[in-house]
DNA sequence: CTGTGACTGCTAGTCCGTA
DNA sequence: TTACGGACTAGCAGTCACA
């Protein structure tokens, strides 16, 4: 699983969670609706204040961006 | 206080943790010295995946990147 | 309402030298 | 051992058009 594609799902669950649609999102954050769209998919590698900017709209601790949700918990990095 | 400040101290208080010199670090994280220098100074913001590196090579989470230190709590931000 | 490809401007990150 | 600045390269933010 790739720390991106961990951020889009987090910003998609935190997003819907929120009743928001893609376009509201990009309003009040200021990004475009189709980054949001890359994003949510796993395909950006955004920056920090990006990170910062996105969990203050979804009013969340980046922390909970970049949180493994508990589907299986303990990462299985062995190495 | 900025989340790159607060990036930047968390790195260098795991790096000392970690009885790890600036450069010791870059060899291990492929950041060049220079670079870390201004990430330390709160200066720098990362990318997702360049937290992820750092995160990896200093043994934490990335969410242990961003979080604030306990040295008061509570955000005050009225929002 | 959402996903994708080509494009342009900006900047993250590198390399080198100094204090 | 660490901080700072300048020129450079590669990759991302952000946009438009299409489905």
């Amino acid at each position: 699983m790739d720390v991106r594609a961990l951020v889009g799902i987090n910003v998609q669950r935190l997003r819907r969670g929120r009743g928001l649609t893609q376009l509201e999102l990009s309003l009040q954050s200021g990004f475009t609706r189709a980054y949001l769209s890359g994003l949510e998919a796993g395909k950006r590698n955004p920056r920090l204040l990006s990170l910062e900017r996105l969990a203050s709209v979804l009013e969340v601790q980046i922390e909970d961006l970049v949180r493994r949700s508990k589907s299986g918990f303990g990462s299985s990095d062995g190495g």
